[in-house]
DNA sequence: ATAGATATATCGGACGCCCAACATTTTTAT
DNA sequence: ATAAAAATGTTGGGCGTCCGATATATCTAT
C-alpha cells in the first residue's frame, strides 16, 4: 500500500500477493494447488506459514473469496481484485519490463 | 536469502536491491542518480531511508563498491555483485516471465 | 561569506514475505 | 476402525522494503 490508497498493491513488496492474484485470474483454485504453481516458478514450494497469511489477507481486503470444497478452500478472483491485478500489472511492466526483455529472454518473447 | 546459502537474492522480497544490482551493470552511479531511475520504474522516486540502507546493506554482502567523489559515493557493481545479478535474473525470469508476456506487453518485445 | 540546494545518512515504526514448528480437520487406504 | 495422507491454519522470529523525520556535509549561487 504506496501513499495512492485505493491500490492495495504494489510497491515492491506485495509479489507474492501479485502472483497469487495472476494465478486466480486464470483459474480458481485452492492454498495448496496456488502453492504448488508458485512453487514450480520459484523452484521451492512456499511454506503454509507463507501462503495462508497471504491469502487471508487478500480474502479480508476483498480481493479474492473463498468457497467450502470438503477438505478444500477453493478462491476466486473477486471484480475488485481483478481492478487490483491490472493496476499491479501496470505497475509491474513498467518497473521491471526492460529487465526482463534484455538478453536470452528476448528470444522467448517473439 | 533463501537457504540456498551463497545467494543473497533474491525471493519474492528484494527486488529493489535486484533494481539496484541491474541499474549498475549498466553504469556506475551515485545514490541519488539510482533513486531517480528507480523512480522513473516506479512512478516515485524512494526515500532517503529506503535507499541507503538498501545501498549499505548491498555494500556489506560485497555486492557493490562505493568510491567517494566530492559529495557523491558513486557505486560499481562488483564481480560478486555480477554473479549474484545474474542468478536472480534466471529466478526472477522463471518466476514472472510469464505473467509478463502476456497481454499488451508481448508488442514491445518483438 | 552566507544561503540555498544537493547528497548522504540514520532512526523508528509499519508491513509483506519467509520459514520451521506445531496443531487440527478431513479424506483415503488398509 | 485405524492409520496415513492431504489440506488448512497459527505462532514466533527474522529480514527487506518503505516512509517521514531529522541531521550533517558539501557544492553553488549570490
Amino acid at each position: 500500500m504506496p501513499k495512492s490508497e485505493e491500490v492495495h498493491m504494489c510497491d515492491m513488496r506485495g509479489m507474492l500477493s501479485f502472483t497469487i492474484l495472476w494465478l486466480l485470474s486464470k483459474r480458481s483454485m485452492y492454498g495448496q494447488e496456488l502453492a504448488t504453481e508458485i512453487g514450480k516458478r520459484r523452484g521451492e514450494k512456499p511454506n503454509p506459514g507463507t501462503i495462508y497469511p497471504a491469502l487471508k489477507d487478500l480474502a479480508s481486503h476483498g480481493l479474492i473469496e473463498a468457497r467450502i470444497e470438503g477438505r478444500n478452500s477453493v478462491y476466486r478472483l473477486t471484480e475488485e481484485g481483478a481492478v487490483s491485478l491490472a493496476k499491479s500489472k501496470e505497475y509491474f511492466e513498467r518497473a521491471f519490463g526492460d529487465i526482463l526483455l534484455e538478453s536470452g529472454f528476448r528470444a522467448l518473447a517473439k
